[in-house]
DNA sequence: ATTGAGAATGCAACTCGGTTGCATTTGAGT
DNA sequence: ACTCAAATGCAACCGAGTTGCATTCTCAAT
């Protein structure tokens, strides 16, 4: 049969999809159609998107459950290519982990359209392990700035 | 009917119980049973618990539904008695607000046992607001580490 | 090109934290 | 005691995220 169906992802290449392969590939994971995308959809937002809103975005090229998009998610931050991090509104958002791994940086969320965005690096590299109790292990730094963005603050 | 029920909370007064109602009546307030059951319950954890288990503790002094508390949490919130934090797992803890309101402070959050500790006020107060972009407006500031508690580590 | 095994995906049903609407109870002020 | 607004309980609901299982896809070995 002729394959006039929109089954399979057959985006016209677009030039960020070697990356997003390559990325895969390097960390051993197989580059799958879904995969790509959500890589490719989340490089194109400028922000740090929630679950819903990435999948949104997934969807004007590719067919997706929204299962496969949270293992998708949940594979890709064990992987180390993206960074999960709690919204105040108590849903997580993901971004694209930055090349320089030691460099954790913050991020920004407007309490009134939920945007988060990233911050630069932190300069003031959290020394806080120095105020923690006894026999305890960090392993994940999360920082967040919560307020009004520009666009809602003029509004 | 004989009321042999345990409706009211007619626990002898703890001696945290005046503070409680000082604190609700300051804000303006109603101090009623579940209010200061709350509070009382907070004061007596050692750390920020969630919503559940604070019902939980609440519970074994005052007949509360969990509507309630949550309301009641909302309140005591906005009124800044306490304050809210997002737990790496997506529920939200409360914990006392620190008398110096100028002076926030971080948590610690085990990965294993789900347990927020509070931390004692951030030294190095962060400057991250030269970091953000222009035009937005900071109210909120999250800090928290992530990590392996001493009782889990060991075990 | 064919095929077979394991990984990836979709679908449905579910859990859990939190919220909403509405009826009932409580409690402060008369 | 009476009244009326505030507080509470109950049931039903919502959205984010998860689980179990059947189907489909990938890739490697023929």
């Amino acid at each position: 049969m002729t394959d006039t169906t929109q089954h399979r992802a057959s985006i016209p290449h677009s030039p960020a999809e070697p990356d997003a392969r390559a990325r895969l590939e390097h960390a051993g994971l197989e580059a799958t159609p879904r995969r790509i995308a959500v890589l490719e959809a989340l490089a194109a937002l400028p922000h740090a998107p929630a679950a819903q809103e990435l999948l949104d975005a997934v969807r004007r090229t590719t067919r997706m459950d929204k299962v496969t998009l949270y293992r998708t998610l949940d594979l890709l931050v064990e992987a180390g290519i993206l960074q999960r991090h709690s919204g105040a509104d108590g849903a997580f958002r993901h971004c694209m982990a930055p090349a320089g791994e030691n460099a954790p940086h913050g991020h920004f969320q407007c309490t009134r359209c939920g945007v988060m965005t990233c911050l630069p690096p932190l300069p003031t590299a959290l020394d806080a392990t120095a105020l923690l109790p006894a026999g305890v292990t960090v392993e994940h730094v999360e920082v967040r700035l919560d307020g009004v963005c520009g666009r809602c603050g003029k509004s």
